[in-house]
DNA sequence: CTATGTAGTCAAGCTGCTTGACTAAAACTG
DNA sequence: CAGTTTTAGTCAAGCAGCTTGACTACATAG
């Protein structure tokens, strides 16, 4: 017993540091966005609005961007409709479909989103140097099933 | 405008794509716990072994380490004794408080999720080498907040 | 022009979490 | 050591965010 090589022990615990890290920056972002104002979003309503952002998005492409089903985008879209992020407005090309896209509001939340990932993210990347970063994007690119949870913008 | 600098763009995806290699080792993971017959645990469940593995841990401990309440602590405990994974013993010092454990079934899931993740992080360990591998670690280290969600094992 | 597929919504229900109230035991405190 | 406060755990009710199922309106293929 025992002989379980090191390597395996410090790799097992890969998953909790990239989950870890992932939390910390999500709830310094989170706290960060509240801090300038908008306390009733979520992180979660941060992925929507990158996908909605720019050219809008229709329902079923939040869907699929957030990986839930049509009801529960359309449940989200209804609640941030009703907090003034985002309108509903019929789709030039599909009578059948909705443009969902930001109102002012709802960019105004972003850029303080977008504020508030750099204001956690700079210090730490500064310290890491531009060539330790880029090698860390690369890696965890890798890791990473690629194309999921990307941003639009 | 647009005069926003590149660095800023590339360091906006980094939540994305730490939360896009999170999620992908979990999927896969759980995938393989799955695959070796534990077909009704969820990957929240996992991070409970984590902390009851060893010595074991009170549902207080365990509410702390998931970071949620005592009472979804002990819902989650029910959940796992009446499947077989945890008992509750009398806890030795304290006549208040309740020793969780694994069971048998418990451990052997345990192992089952160990021999997932190996499975999953392994080539992509080996691609990397042990030099990018221990930089990664070391960065996404000082990315997370100290001791957070960190396996007791 | 009919048949099939797609966008979106309504409705009901479930799961996993929350808050609030409580019991029993431990740990302070004077 | 009696009295107070804190801590471990549970019961109960409620809520948020998701699911499945059923449906309407429009689009598209044959």
């Amino acid at each position: 017993m025992c002989q379980t090589p090191v390597v395996n022990r410090e790799l097992l615990d890969v998953p909790f540091l990239l989950l870890s890290a992932a939390r910390a920056l999500v709830d310094g972002i989170d706290a960060g966005v509240r801090a300038r104002g908008f306390t009733d979003i979520r992180p979660a309503h941060g992925y929507a609005f990158a996908r909605i952002s720019g050219t809008g998005a229709t329902v079923v492409q939040l869907a699929e961007h957030l990986d839930v089903t049509k009801q529960a985008a359309s449940q989200m879209v209804d609640d941030l409709v009703r907090k003034g992020y985002v309108e509903r407005h019929p789709h030039p090309d599909d009578a059948r479909a909705k443009l969902i896209t930001l109102t002012a509001r709802g960019i105004a939340c972003t850029r303080a989103a977008e504020e508030a990932a750099t204001e956690v993210l700079e210090p730490w990347a500064a310290r890491l140097g531009p060539q330790r970063l880029a090698a860390l994007r690369t890696d965890l690119t890798g890791l990473a099933t690629p194309g999921r949870l990307r941003p639009t913008w």
